[in-house]
DNA sequence: TATTAAACGCAACTTAATTGCGTTATAAAT
DNA sequence: ATTTATAACGCAATTAAGTTGCGTTTAATA
């Protein structure tokens, strides 16, 4: 359970409206250790939560600065909590992505930093990209 | 116009059927500068080619070693020619990928060679990509 | 407490991709 | 050249993620 304070801080911040819904959904993100998609969302919610809803709160949280968007195994939206750095004005990420093929969940490298490369051949880069994929830590050891 | 001995003989190299779709479809890849979508490739096609076709010809494809996936800007199938180190056992890529804001094509940077790394921090890596996102040379200088 | 703007919830829609199945065409075996 | 086995085709129907529209509800604020 997150405390009361910690959600009033936290919405207050980025600017977002304390419905119960998204209080519970910011919980939910809260207390994952890794990535959440729609369809994992809608199903930890007992009160069968709107899909819709889930899409536009989804939306709205990265829109805010307070979750962002990680790559998925099947291509599916899929969402992260920011990290403190992040604000309504700008996501700052800068980690490596892994993607565990035995439980399709993503994660946060967070210690791999990526490279700081603004250009290749006449390609003019604005955004970088590092995906991994294959068996995490909890998987390898089951 | 791709000549029939080139038809032939990668059709007999990856152990494809010689249909005349699926003939049309290797010449549609052979003479595009980067990568198609199976919307792309529909529209391509002057007699409309069903589209199930499409996606099953280029499953064959990929599995075969003769084209592979590539990301999109729109988390649409989308692939490229393999290079002939390809194989119908193995598919030999070590390159990264740029995805164009404008156009949103997805070219391979052939020469933009991916780093070896086996594992992280106890993660195993079976699988890395290299995913850059901006403008291409052609949408730049436009 | 009244006001206003965001969020909700439901139905309907869009679109990519897949599945099933009967038909057709290719490769190889006779 | 004909037969046979199997891959590919083509059409309809389906699945599933994500979106849009719109009337209603709820939260923030004045």
């Amino acid at each position: 359970m997150v405390n009361n304070k910690l959600i009033d801080v936290t919405f207050k911040k980025y600017g977002l409206r304390k419905t119960s819904f998204r209080k519970n959904l910011f919980e939910l993100f809260h207390n994952s250790t890794n990535s959440l998609s729609a369809k994992e969302i809608s199903l930890r919610f007992s009160t069968s939560a709107d899909k819709v809803s889930i899409y536009r709160a989804l939306d709205s949280f990265e829109k805010n600065g307070l979750i962002h968007k990680v790559p998925d195994k099947n291509n599916l939206l899929r969402y992260s909590l920011c990290k403190s750095e992040c604000t309504p004005n700008k996501h700052a990420h800068d980690h490596a992505h892994f993607l565990c093929s035995v439980c399709e969940e993503t994660f946060c490298l967070d210690d791999f930093k990526l490279p700081l490369t603004k250009s290749h051949n006449g390609f003019l880069i604005n955004d970088l990209k590092i995906i991994m994929q294959g068996t995490c830590v909890s998987c390898k050891s089951v």
